[in-house]
DNA sequence: GACGCATTAGGACAATCGTCCTAATTCGAC
DNA sequence: GTCGAATTAGGACGATTGTCCTAATGCGTC
């Protein structure tokens, strides 16, 4: 049972670096240090692994956002530490792109069956900023609509972040979300 | 020589769709209607084809770009033309996302050496917006910042309603993105 | 009609893919 | 120490990948 959650950990690390489509058993495999075609007594297919990935980063993420909440800021703070991902996660953003957008964007291009699986990643942040917003008192329409906002934007800068590789420019563009957080209501 | 322009045109439309890694010589030369072993007379490897179809597309965008500068209007109507992009593609968008910013996201993961080749084609569009807001007065690094701006919320766009297909979001996010460039300056 | 070049079809190639099978190994329970 | 279940290694499988080669076409020119 620990080598299943060993396998899901790696294919997680793997599946963000190099897509899930290019990653192969043999990838996965040679970084776990497991034989090949032994997969299969603990995935019946590819499919399966990517299902344990995303549902790992479902949880991961639940619990973070719980986490979150749980914490005594307040909600205009809580929003902003979101917005501070991009740049706790700056280096990496820059060489992979954001982990849920692009597994979202490949999944779509291959029209994959966990398409909608990967997209509540997506869905849980959403919900999570929705109910910031909702706290700042917001009603449920524009707490939604601000969600996205603040998630358009995350995921723009990340994409040109990932193009670009500009540390300035992730600094700035975050520094322009406080901003637009701080002028609100 | 019409073949090569036909094969360039099939395989840009088939990376859009599916994506670089996931599309093979077979998917090409059936959409083409050729058989897949000949493919090395016109080029002589996939990267060569993506190299292809980075070089058309730069020619069309950078054609499409020329064709709007040498249009009438002021440059902030201009800008608001590369803003509703992103309702004239919006069911594309929605199925495929953006095919500038996917296909920077695809070649990054796989560390492909035409990265800087595609990139280019986002830094068309962030040049020619950086132009059209410097003959609206800002000087050169204000117009850029507001260029990349444009595109990070263009592109976030993209992703955000290629993973939840909401035609009214994206509505919504243009409208903002113009009510923001009215309120500049 | 014959020639020569441009273009094609079709298949061979080694490698790799996801998948599956079987035989060997580990290892805790008794 | 023995047994049985859990776990593993290793390789076979058919299909597909990008690549390359060769023989056959098409087709305009003399």
């Amino acid at each position: 049972m620990a080598m299943r959650e060993q396998i899901v950990e790696v294919a997680d690390e793997l599946f963000y670096r190099q897509g899930f489509e290019p990653t192969s058993f043999a990838d996965i495999a040679g970084a776990v240090g497991i034989s090949r075609g032994n997969f299969y007594y603990h995935f019946k297919s590819k499919d399966e692994i990517l299902d344990a990935v995303i549902d790992r980063r479902l949880q991961t993420t639940h619990a973070m956002l719980g986490r979150w909440e749980g914490e005594g800021d307040d909600p205009a703070a809580r929003i902003r530490g979101f917005i501070h991902l991009l740049l706790a996660n700056r280096a990496q953003i820059m060489r992979y792109g954001c982990p849920v957008g692009t597994l979202c964007n490949e999944l779509a291009k291959l029209d994959h069956a966990a398409r909608r699986h990967a997209n509540r990643i997506l869905a849980l942040f959403r919900d999570w900023l929705a109910g910031q917003f909702g706290q700042l008192g917001y009603d449920a329409a524009e707490a939604e609509a601000l969600a996205l906002h603040l998630l358009v934007r995350a995921q723009g800068v990340a994409t040109m972040a990932n193009a670009f590789r500009d540390k300035a420019f992730v600094a700035r563009e975050v520094e322009q979300m406080e901003a637009w957080l701080a002028g609100l209501r």
